[in-house]
DNA sequence: CTTACAAATGAACGATGTTCAATTAATGTC
DNA sequence: GACATTAATTGAACATCGTTCATTTGTAAG
Protein backbone atom coordinates (compact mmCIF):
# COMPACT_ATOMS: atom_id res chain seq x y z
CA UNK A 1 0.00 0.00 0.00
CA UNK A 2 0.86 3.53 -0.47
CA UNK A 3 -0.13 6.82 0.45
CA UNK A 4 -2.16 5.48 3.37
CA UNK A 5 -1.89 8.30 5.15
CA UNK A 6 -3.52 6.19 8.24
CA UNK A 7 -1.04 8.14 10.24
CA UNK A 8 0.37 11.72 9.69
CA UNK A 9 4.03 12.21 9.94
CA UNK A 10 4.21 13.62 13.20
CA UNK A 11 1.54 10.41 14.47
CA UNK A 12 3.93 7.57 12.69
CA UNK A 13 7.03 9.49 14.92
CA UNK A 14 5.11 9.29 17.86
CA UNK A 15 3.97 5.97 17.41
CA UNK A 16 7.29 4.76 16.79
CA UNK A 17 8.70 6.54 20.02
CA UNK A 18 6.14 5.11 21.80
CA UNK A 19 6.85 1.68 20.53
CA UNK A 20 11.29 2.10 21.05
CA UNK A 21 10.17 2.51 24.19
CA UNK A 22 8.12 0.09 24.98
CA UNK A 23 11.07 -2.53 23.89
CA UNK A 24 14.03 -0.85 25.26
CA UNK A 25 12.21 -0.52 28.54
CA UNK A 26 11.25 -4.59 28.21
CA UNK A 27 14.79 -5.89 26.78
CA UNK A 28 16.87 -3.20 26.96
CA UNK A 29 19.02 -1.43 24.56
CA UNK A 30 20.61 -3.82 22.92
CA UNK A 31 17.47 -5.74 22.18
CA UNK A 32 16.26 -2.15 19.95
CA UNK A 33 15.78 -2.50 16.27
CA UNK A 34 14.65 -0.67 13.14
CA UNK A 35 12.80 -3.77 11.88
CA UNK A 36 11.32 -4.26 15.74
CA UNK A 37 10.20 -1.30 16.33
CA UNK A 38 8.58 -1.18 12.43
CA UNK A 39 6.76 -4.57 13.08
CA UNK A 40 5.27 -3.54 16.40
CA UNK A 41 3.95 -0.33 14.76
CA UNK A 42 2.52 -2.38 12.05
CA UNK A 43 4.59 -0.67 9.00
CA UNK A 44 7.81 -1.80 7.59
CA UNK A 45 11.87 -0.37 8.19
CA UNK A 46 11.49 1.98 4.82
CA UNK A 47 8.90 4.15 6.67
CA UNK A 48 11.05 4.15 10.23
CA UNK A 49 13.59 6.03 7.70
CA UNK A 50 10.95 8.19 6.74
CA UNK A 51 10.85 9.88 9.77
CA UNK A 52 13.77 9.44 11.55
CA UNK A 53 17.59 10.12 10.02
CA UNK A 54 18.48 7.04 11.64
CA UNK A 55 18.44 4.81 14.71
CA UNK A 56 20.62 7.15 16.24
CA UNK A 57 18.37 9.73 15.98
CA UNK A 58 15.62 7.34 17.24
CA UNK A 59 17.57 6.74 20.38
CA UNK A 60 18.72 10.99 20.98
CA UNK A 61 14.63 11.63 20.64
CA UNK A 62 14.10 8.68 24.05
CA UNK A 63 16.65 9.73 25.58
CA UNK A 64 15.54 13.37 25.30
CA UNK A 65 12.38 12.09 26.39
CA UNK A 66 13.86 10.51 29.32
CA UNK A 67 16.23 13.53 30.17
CA UNK A 68 13.28 15.65 30.75
CA UNK A 69 11.26 13.20 33.09
CA UNK A 70 14.27 13.09 34.84
CA UNK A 71 14.80 17.00 35.07
CA UNK A 72 11.06 17.14 35.82
CA UNK A 73 11.78 15.10 38.52
CA UNK A 74 14.52 16.43 40.22
CA UNK A 75 13.22 19.95 39.78
CA UNK A 76 9.88 19.01 41.73
CA UNK A 77 12.04 17.58 44.43
CA UNK A 78 13.32 21.72 44.98
CA UNK A 79 9.68 21.93 45.77
CA UNK A 80 9.69 20.16 49.60
CA UNK A 81 13.33 20.23 51.52
CA UNK A 82 13.94 22.63 54.45
CA UNK A 83 17.67 23.53 53.73
CA UNK A 84 20.13 23.69 51.28
CA UNK A 85 22.15 20.63 51.72
CA UNK A 86 18.56 18.31 52.48
CA UNK A 87 17.71 19.71 49.29
CA UNK A 88 20.92 18.39 47.53
CA UNK A 89 20.28 15.35 49.29
CA UNK A 90 16.92 14.99 47.55
CA UNK A 91 18.18 15.66 44.35
CA UNK A 92 20.47 12.45 44.74
CA UNK A 93 17.59 10.54 46.23
CA UNK A 94 15.83 11.38 43.25
CA UNK A 95 18.65 10.59 40.86
CA UNK A 96 19.34 7.04 42.18
CA UNK A 97 15.47 6.47 42.33
CA UNK A 98 14.99 7.62 38.84
CA UNK A 99 17.64 5.26 37.82
CA UNK A 100 16.38 2.65 39.22
CA UNK A 101 13.14 2.16 38.69
CA UNK A 102 13.57 2.94 34.78
CA UNK A 103 16.99 1.29 34.50
CA UNK A 104 17.03 0.57 30.45
CA UNK A 105 15.59 4.07 29.99
CA UNK A 106 18.43 5.40 32.11
CA UNK A 107 21.42 3.52 30.27
CA UNK A 108 20.74 4.13 27.19
CA UNK A 109 20.93 8.08 27.81
CA UNK A 110 24.53 7.65 29.15
CA UNK A 111 25.54 4.45 27.55
CA UNK A 112 24.98 4.48 24.29
CA UNK A 113 28.21 6.63 22.19
CA UNK A 114 26.71 8.34 19.17
CA UNK A 115 28.48 7.55 16.10
CA UNK A 116 30.84 9.99 16.02
CA UNK A 117 30.43 11.26 12.14
CA UNK A 118 28.03 14.18 13.59
CA UNK A 119 28.01 15.79 17.18
CA UNK A 120 24.93 15.59 18.97
CA UNK A 121 22.45 18.79 18.47
CA UNK A 122 22.64 21.50 21.31
CA UNK A 123 19.46 21.51 21.95
CA UNK A 124 20.03 17.62 23.69
CA UNK A 125 23.67 18.83 25.10
CA UNK A 126 20.98 21.56 26.94
CA UNK A 127 19.30 18.96 28.31
CA UNK A 128 22.30 17.25 29.85
CA UNK A 129 23.89 20.97 31.32
CA UNK A 130 20.53 21.61 32.53
CA UNK A 131 20.73 18.89 34.86
CA UNK A 132 24.09 19.94 36.45
CA UNK A 133 22.24 23.85 36.69
CA UNK A 134 20.18 22.19 39.47
CA UNK A 135 23.13 21.16 41.11
CA UNK A 136 24.61 24.10 40.62
CA UNK A 137 21.25 26.21 42.16
CA UNK A 138 20.69 24.09 45.04
CA UNK A 139 24.34 24.31 45.62
CA UNK A 140 25.02 28.35 45.93
CA UNK A 141 23.38 29.02 49.14
CA UNK A 142 26.09 27.00 50.73
CA UNK A 143 28.52 28.46 48.47
CA UNK A 144 29.36 31.78 50.70
CA UNK A 145 32.29 33.52 49.24
CA UNK A 146 33.40 31.19 46.34
CA UNK A 147 33.22 32.09 42.84
CA UNK A 148 30.77 31.36 39.94
CA UNK A 149 33.46 29.19 38.52
CA UNK A 150 34.10 27.38 42.24
CA UNK A 151 30.43 26.15 41.77
CA UNK A 152 29.87 25.20 38.49
CA UNK A 153 33.25 23.43 39.23
CA UNK A 154 31.81 21.36 42.12
CA UNK A 155 28.33 20.67 41.04
CA UNK A 156 30.86 18.85 38.20
CA UNK A 157 32.48 17.16 40.72
CA UNK A 158 29.60 16.17 43.08
CA UNK A 159 26.92 15.19 40.59
CA UNK A 160 29.99 13.51 38.20
CA UNK A 161 30.18 10.92 41.42
CA UNK A 162 26.41 10.65 41.89
CA UNK A 163 26.18 9.59 38.22
CA UNK A 164 29.40 7.42 38.99
CA UNK A 165 27.98 5.85 41.96
CA UNK A 166 24.77 5.08 40.88
CA UNK A 167 26.23 3.36 37.17
CA UNK A 168 28.95 1.43 38.77
CA UNK A 169 26.16 0.23 41.00
CA UNK A 170 23.42 -0.81 38.24
CA UNK A 171 26.66 -2.57 36.38
CA UNK A 172 26.80 -4.62 39.35
CA UNK A 173 30.20 -3.79 40.09
CA UNK A 174 30.19 -2.31 43.32
CA UNK A 175 29.18 -5.42 45.05
CA UNK A 176 26.24 -4.05 46.17
CA UNK A 177 22.46 -5.27 46.72
CA UNK A 178 19.37 -3.42 46.58
CA UNK A 179 18.77 0.26 46.25
CA UNK A 180 19.04 1.61 49.96
CA UNK A 181 22.84 0.66 49.70
CA UNK A 182 22.91 2.82 46.69
CA UNK A 183 21.53 5.75 47.99
CA UNK A 184 23.44 5.57 51.64
CA UNK A 185 26.67 5.97 49.44
CA UNK A 186 24.74 8.31 47.69
CA UNK A 187 23.84 10.12 50.98
CA UNK A 188 27.61 9.54 52.29
CA UNK A 189 28.92 10.99 48.88
CA UNK A 190 27.04 14.46 48.97
CA UNK A 191 27.16 15.14 52.60
CA UNK A 192 31.03 14.06 53.16
CA UNK A 193 31.35 16.50 49.99
CA UNK A 194 29.55 19.32 51.35
CA UNK A 195 31.08 19.04 54.97
CA UNK A 196 34.53 19.64 53.41
CA UNK A 197 32.98 22.43 50.36
CA UNK A 198 31.59 24.42 53.17
CA UNK A 199 33.90 23.94 55.77
CA UNK A 200 36.51 26.49 55.02
CA UNK B 1 45.56 -25.84 5.69
CA UNK B 2 44.89 -27.86 8.89
CA UNK B 3 46.80 -29.23 11.34
CA UNK B 4 49.60 -26.67 10.06
CA UNK B 5 50.70 -25.98 13.75
CA UNK B 6 52.44 -22.94 13.20
CA UNK B 7 51.37 -21.76 16.72
CA UNK B 8 50.23 -23.86 19.81
CA UNK B 9 46.54 -22.72 20.98
CA UNK B 10 48.38 -20.53 23.83
CA UNK B 11 50.09 -18.77 21.12
CA UNK B 12 47.48 -17.97 19.06
CA UNK B 13 45.53 -16.73 22.05
CA UNK B 14 48.06 -14.30 22.75
CA UNK B 15 48.49 -13.62 19.17
CA UNK B 16 44.92 -12.81 18.88
CA UNK B 17 44.58 -10.79 21.95
CA UNK B 18 47.00 -8.62 20.88
CA UNK B 19 45.46 -8.22 17.65
CA UNK B 20 42.32 -7.36 19.26
CA UNK B 21 43.73 -4.95 21.75
CA UNK B 22 45.59 -3.26 18.88
CA UNK B 23 42.33 -3.20 17.25
CA UNK B 24 40.34 -1.59 19.60
CA UNK B 25 42.94 1.05 21.09
CA UNK B 26 43.02 2.09 17.46
CA UNK B 27 39.37 2.35 16.42
CA UNK B 28 38.06 2.22 19.73
CA UNK B 29 35.39 -1.01 21.01
CA UNK B 30 32.64 -0.69 18.17
CA UNK B 31 35.41 -1.12 15.89
CA UNK B 32 36.01 -4.57 16.92
CA UNK B 33 34.70 -7.22 15.07
CA UNK B 34 36.14 -11.43 14.91
CA UNK B 35 36.71 -11.11 11.55
CA UNK B 36 39.31 -8.36 11.73
CA UNK B 37 40.80 -9.99 14.70
CA UNK B 38 40.90 -13.29 12.71
CA UNK B 39 42.46 -11.21 9.47
CA UNK B 40 44.82 -9.81 11.82
CA UNK B 41 46.65 -12.93 12.58
CA UNK B 42 46.38 -14.27 9.32
CA UNK B 43 43.46 -17.02 10.51
CA UNK B 44 39.67 -17.35 9.70
CA UNK B 45 36.66 -16.72 12.17
CA UNK B 46 36.61 -20.52 13.07
CA UNK B 47 40.27 -20.63 14.59
CA UNK B 48 39.37 -17.51 17.03
CA UNK B 49 36.50 -19.73 18.11
CA UNK B 50 38.70 -22.63 18.84
CA UNK B 51 40.66 -20.71 21.26
CA UNK B 52 37.99 -18.32 22.92
CA UNK B 53 34.21 -19.01 23.59
CA UNK B 54 32.75 -15.87 22.13
CA UNK B 55 33.71 -12.35 21.41
CA UNK B 56 32.48 -11.17 25.28
CA UNK B 57 35.41 -13.91 26.20
CA UNK B 58 37.49 -12.11 23.80
CA UNK B 59 36.67 -8.59 25.63
CA UNK B 60 36.41 -10.44 28.95
CA UNK B 61 40.55 -11.23 29.03
CA UNK B 62 41.20 -7.92 27.11
CA UNK B 63 39.32 -6.10 30.35
CA UNK B 64 41.38 -8.06 32.63
CA UNK B 65 44.74 -7.54 30.86
CA UNK B 66 43.30 -3.67 31.12
CA UNK B 67 42.57 -3.90 35.05
CA UNK B 68 45.96 -5.52 35.44
CA UNK B 69 47.65 -2.83 34.19
CA UNK B 70 45.46 -0.01 36.10
CA UNK B 71 45.98 -2.16 39.60
CA UNK B 72 49.64 -1.56 38.82
CA UNK B 73 49.80 1.84 37.83
CA UNK B 74 48.11 2.28 41.07
CA UNK B 75 50.03 0.11 43.19
CA UNK B 76 53.07 2.12 42.49
CA UNK B 77 51.66 5.61 43.16
CA UNK B 78 51.22 4.40 46.69
CA UNK B 79 54.86 4.16 46.83
CA UNK B 80 55.84 7.68 46.57
CA UNK B 81 52.97 9.80 48.60
CA UNK B 82 53.59 11.76 51.35
CA UNK B 83 50.69 11.59 54.16
CA UNK B 84 47.14 9.63 54.00
CA UNK B 85 44.99 11.95 51.70
CA UNK B 86 48.04 12.40 49.75
CA UNK B 87 48.19 8.84 48.50
CA UNK B 88 44.31 8.96 47.92
CA UNK B 89 44.61 11.85 45.85
CA UNK B 90 47.52 10.61 43.74
CA UNK B 91 45.34 7.61 43.29
CA UNK B 92 42.75 9.56 41.58
CA UNK B 93 45.47 11.14 39.41
CA UNK B 94 46.58 8.16 38.15
CA UNK B 95 42.81 6.67 37.70
CA UNK B 96 42.35 9.65 35.22
CA UNK B 97 45.74 9.83 33.55
CA UNK B 98 45.04 6.06 32.76
CA UNK B 99 41.52 6.65 31.16
CA UNK B 100 42.56 9.58 29.21
CA UNK B 101 46.31 7.73 28.00
CA UNK B 102 43.98 5.31 26.81
CA UNK B 103 40.48 5.55 26.58
CA UNK B 104 39.27 3.08 24.09
CA UNK B 105 40.27 -0.49 26.36
CA UNK B 106 39.54 1.83 29.25
CA UNK B 107 36.23 2.66 28.13
CA UNK B 108 35.73 -1.13 27.10
CA UNK B 109 36.33 -2.05 30.55
CA UNK B 110 33.22 -0.24 31.88
CA UNK B 111 30.93 0.04 29.27
CA UNK B 112 31.04 -2.94 27.33
CA UNK B 113 27.61 -4.65 29.18
CA UNK B 114 28.65 -8.64 28.78
CA UNK B 115 25.41 -11.04 27.42
CA UNK B 116 23.07 -11.62 30.36
CA UNK B 117 22.92 -15.19 30.10
CA UNK B 118 26.17 -16.37 32.03
CA UNK B 119 27.97 -13.74 34.78
CA UNK B 120 31.29 -12.61 34.82
CA UNK B 121 33.87 -14.81 36.38
CA UNK B 122 34.54 -14.30 39.73
CA UNK B 123 38.28 -13.92 39.30
CA UNK B 124 37.20 -11.14 36.48
CA UNK B 125 35.01 -9.65 39.26
CA UNK B 126 38.33 -10.07 41.89
CA UNK B 127 40.33 -7.99 39.62
CA UNK B 128 37.61 -4.83 39.99
CA UNK B 129 36.97 -5.61 43.89
CA UNK B 130 40.43 -5.56 44.24
CA UNK B 131 40.66 -1.87 42.74
CA UNK B 132 38.72 -0.94 45.53
CA UNK B 133 40.22 -2.71 48.15
CA UNK B 134 43.48 0.02 47.16
CA UNK B 135 41.22 2.80 48.36
CA UNK B 136 39.70 1.25 51.45
CA UNK B 137 44.03 0.96 52.06
CA UNK B 138 44.76 4.49 51.91
CA UNK B 139 41.21 5.38 53.66
CA UNK B 140 42.36 3.57 56.52
CA UNK B 141 45.00 5.88 58.18
CA UNK B 142 41.94 8.92 58.16
CA UNK B 143 38.91 6.64 59.42
CA UNK B 144 39.50 7.56 63.00
CA UNK B 145 37.12 5.05 65.28
CA UNK B 146 35.03 4.31 62.40
CA UNK B 147 34.03 0.30 61.75
CA UNK B 148 35.32 -1.43 58.87
CA UNK B 149 32.30 -1.13 57.25
CA UNK B 150 31.84 2.56 57.26
CA UNK B 151 35.36 2.55 55.31
CA UNK B 152 34.39 -0.12 53.15
CA UNK B 153 31.50 2.56 52.24
CA UNK B 154 33.00 5.65 52.21
CA UNK B 155 35.57 3.94 49.22
CA UNK B 156 33.03 2.73 47.04
CA UNK B 157 31.28 6.12 47.14
CA UNK B 158 34.44 7.92 46.76
CA UNK B 159 35.88 5.78 43.88
CA UNK B 160 32.14 5.64 42.40
CA UNK B 161 32.91 9.40 42.55
CA UNK B 162 35.78 9.38 40.70
CA UNK B 163 34.65 6.82 38.33
CA UNK B 164 31.47 8.97 37.40
CA UNK B 165 33.50 11.78 36.60
CA UNK B 166 36.19 10.34 34.60
CA UNK B 167 33.43 8.31 32.23
CA UNK B 168 30.99 11.78 32.24
CA UNK B 169 34.56 13.77 31.30
CA UNK B 170 35.66 11.36 28.58
CA UNK B 171 32.03 11.37 26.71
CA UNK B 172 31.80 14.95 26.60
CA UNK B 173 28.93 15.74 28.43
CA UNK B 174 30.78 17.63 31.56
CA UNK B 175 31.47 20.83 29.18
CA UNK B 176 34.95 20.12 30.45
CA UNK B 177 37.75 20.91 28.11
CA UNK B 178 41.56 18.86 28.62
CA UNK B 179 42.34 16.26 31.15
CA UNK B 180 43.74 19.00 33.51
CA UNK B 181 40.55 20.13 34.15
CA UNK B 182 39.21 16.70 35.01
CA UNK B 183 42.13 16.15 37.52
CA UNK B 184 41.00 19.57 39.31
CA UNK B 185 37.49 18.00 39.40
CA UNK B 186 38.93 14.68 40.88
CA UNK B 187 40.56 16.58 43.40
CA UNK B 188 38.03 18.52 44.51
CA UNK B 189 35.81 15.66 45.09
CA UNK B 190 38.27 13.75 46.99
CA UNK B 191 39.89 16.66 49.23
CA UNK B 192 36.06 17.97 49.81
CA UNK B 193 35.32 14.36 50.68
CA UNK B 194 37.94 13.48 52.62
CA UNK B 195 37.23 16.80 54.53
CA UNK B 196 33.63 15.51 55.40
CA UNK B 197 35.23 11.97 55.98
CA UNK B 198 38.06 12.70 58.57
CA UNK B 199 36.36 16.08 60.29
CA UNK B 200 33.99 14.72 62.39
C1' DC C 1 -11.51 7.45 -16.42
C1' DT C 2 -7.14 8.82 -16.59
C1' DT C 3 -3.28 11.07 -14.86
C1' DA C 4 -0.24 12.45 -11.44
C1' DC C 5 1.61 12.31 -7.03
C1' DA C 6 3.50 10.67 -2.95
C1' DA C 7 3.21 7.17 0.85
C1' DA C 8 4.75 2.77 1.84
C1' DT C 9 7.10 -1.19 0.61
C1' DG C 10 10.55 -4.81 0.68
C1' DA C 11 14.34 -6.64 -1.83
C1' DA C 12 19.15 -5.72 -1.78
C1' DC C 13 23.80 -4.69 0.24
C1' DG C 14 27.38 -5.21 3.29
C1' DA C 15 28.14 -5.96 7.70
C1' DT C 16 27.75 -8.61 12.22
C1' DG C 17 28.38 -13.22 15.70
C1' DT C 18 28.39 -18.05 15.62
C1' DT C 19 28.43 -22.94 13.99
C1' DC C 20 30.12 -27.12 11.94
C1' DA C 21 30.60 -30.30 7.92
C1' DA C 22 34.28 -30.51 4.90
C1' DT C 23 39.04 -30.11 3.72
C1' DT C 24 43.85 -30.63 4.28
C1' DA C 25 48.42 -30.91 6.36
C1' DA C 26 51.20 -33.35 9.56
C1' DT C 27 52.04 -37.65 11.96
C1' DG C 28 52.30 -42.74 12.81
C1' DT C 29 52.55 -47.35 10.71
C1' DC C 30 54.07 -50.71 7.65
C1' DG D 1 58.30 -44.29 0.29
C1' DA D 2 53.32 -45.07 0.42
C1' DC D 3 49.22 -45.25 2.98
C1' DA D 4 46.04 -44.45 6.67
C1' DT D 5 44.92 -41.81 10.65
C1' DT D 6 44.08 -37.78 13.09
C1' DA D 7 43.32 -33.28 14.34
C1' DA D 8 43.98 -28.34 12.89
C1' DT D 9 41.91 -25.09 9.96
C1' DT D 10 38.70 -23.59 6.89
C1' DG D 11 34.84 -21.04 4.89
C1' DA D 12 30.19 -21.46 3.46
C1' DA D 13 25.89 -21.05 5.85
C1' DC D 14 22.44 -18.90 8.99
C1' DA D 15 20.10 -15.44 11.26
C1' DT D 16 20.44 -11.08 12.37
C1' DC D 17 21.70 -6.02 11.92
C1' DG D 18 21.38 -0.73 9.83
C1' DT D 19 20.49 1.56 5.72
C1' DT D 20 19.03 2.67 0.90
C1' DC D 21 16.00 3.32 -2.97
C1' DA D 22 13.68 1.57 -7.20
C1' DT D 23 9.21 -0.13 -7.35
C1' DT D 24 4.52 -0.58 -6.20
C1' DT D 25 0.08 1.08 -4.92
C1' DG D 26 -3.50 3.81 -2.71
C1' DT D 27 -5.50 8.46 -3.12
C1' DA D 28 -6.86 12.69 -4.98
C1' DA D 29 -7.27 15.98 -8.83
C1' DG D 30 -8.44 17.00 -13.64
Amino acid sequence: MARRSDHSREELRKMALAAAEHIVVEQGYEGLSARKVAAAIGYTVGTLYLVFENLDDLILHINARTLDRLHARMTESQAHCTDASDCLLQLGQVYIRFADADPHRWAMVFEHRFSGDQAVPAWYQEKITRMFALVEEGLEPLAGHRTRDEITQASRALWGGVHGICILALAGSLGVAGVDSVQDLTQSLISNYLKGFTGN
